[in-house]
RNA sequence: GCUCAGGUAGCUCAGUUGGUAGAGCAGAGGACUGAAAAUCCUCGUGUCGGCGGUUCGAUCCCGUCCCUGAGCA
């Protein structure tokens, strides 16, 4: 994603700094990104939740060699695909990232297309405990044994409080309530009144939002997911098959990785892999979409630049 | 040409012992507090292939025509 964006002009850069490219994927927010670097001394961080992994730069559109070689990136592939990252993973290591920037007088520029993500960055986390990883295999085992519907149903058992607040059917959330009651003893109701946590308080925050409409995005996941598979996307996900890692990772759901998965396996073929692939990009895309469009006004209006 | 099976929502199909129909997928909108490229919520009128007939009433029964698939010639 490298064509002719109009580089956003940036006033008054100060010690404390943070430019934020956010949009979703196929936006041309990575080359955005990449110029906005080079023009202002700028150093890359990643802030997407796919891009932090190895073994999958093809699929995951990555940052290429030759464009990291024209500004420094940070936070790509660092974590292996067989690693459970998540926004306590990347918080604290964008944070770091972020202060080593300013420390060498360079400017953050964080991109990425997880809205969650920058959010916590922006906006803060609640203190909530780490979940330990006993607690996380008894959960396991409550939804492996009862499904997502007895795993809600003990949470209105134990939690009332939290199962309120929380969708019967999500089992995502429905997992994190029980986690945290189980692991805690508070509800998830009590631990979300706190105040938020910022680990970057006081920052200057400026986010440029890049929102293309849907059918221009559609046309370039389309585009794009063929360059992937022309650049090897279909042996760089045969390779991660060979680690033989769980389909529940965060990598393996990789859009891509499952559709090409299923061809491999011979459940269909190329041409239903490549073409279910790409809606499912469209469709994230879309939800990415909505995300920033709901969630971007919701911020101080200084922070947000107009698109 | 004959026989059989089908023609129902954008797609794949279900269904109505005759009272004008419903799922999945797609699509649209939305949510999102430590798996977020994840997870989830809401939204379903379409000449039920065409034309006739029977009937108070047909998408459903009968006739005929058209189209698709399989088989037989």
């Amino acid at each position: 994603m490298s064509e002719n964006k109009l580089i956003p002009e940036l006033t008054d850069i100060k010690d404390n700094t943070v430019v934020v490219i956010a949009g979703p994927t196929a936006s041309g927010k990575s080359g955005l990104a990449l110029e906005v670097a080079i023009r202002y001394n700028g150093v890359v961080i990643n802030a997407d939740a796919m891009q932090v992994y190895r073994k999958i730069p093809i699929i995951t559109a990555a940052p290429t060699v030759a464009d990291r070689q024209k500004a420094e990136h940070q936070l790509y592939e660092i974590f292996e695909p067989d690693k459970n990252g998540s926004v306590a993973e990347w918080l604290p290591l964008a944070a770091a990232a972020i202060k080593e920037v300013w420390q060498r007088n360079k400017l953050p520029v964080v991109v990425g297309g997880t809205g969650f993500y920058i959010e916590s960055l922006v906006g803060g986390v609640s203190p909530i405990p780490e979940t330990g990883s006993e607690t996380k295999e008894r959960i396991a085992a409550v939804l492996a044994d009862g499904g997502t519907a007895g795993a809600y149903e003990l949470l209105q058992k134990i939690d009332p409080a939290g199962a309120a607040m929380v969708k019967a059917g999500d089992t995502t959330r429905v997992r994190r309530a029980l986690e945290i009651f189980t692991d805690t003893g508070k509800s998830i109701a009590e631990w979300f009144k706190q105040p938020l946590v910022r680990l970057l308080p006081g920052t200057d925050f400026r986010i440029i939002p890049l929102l293309p409409p849907l059918n221009v995005l559609e046309d370039r996941c389309s585009q794009r997911f063929d360059m992937m598979m022309h650049e090897g996307a279909l042996e760089e996900v045969e390779a991660l098959l060979r680690l033989e890692l769980p389909d529940s990772l965060p990598a393996m759901k990789a859009i891509g990785v499952p559709e090409l998965k299923d061809y491999l396996c011979g459940k269909c073929s190329l041409e239903e892999a490549v073409a279910a692939a790409k809606l499912h990009t469209r469709q994230y895309a879309k939800r990415q979409l909505t995300w920033f469009r709901n969630r971007l006004r919701k911020l101080p209006a200084e922070i947000v630049a107009p698109d």
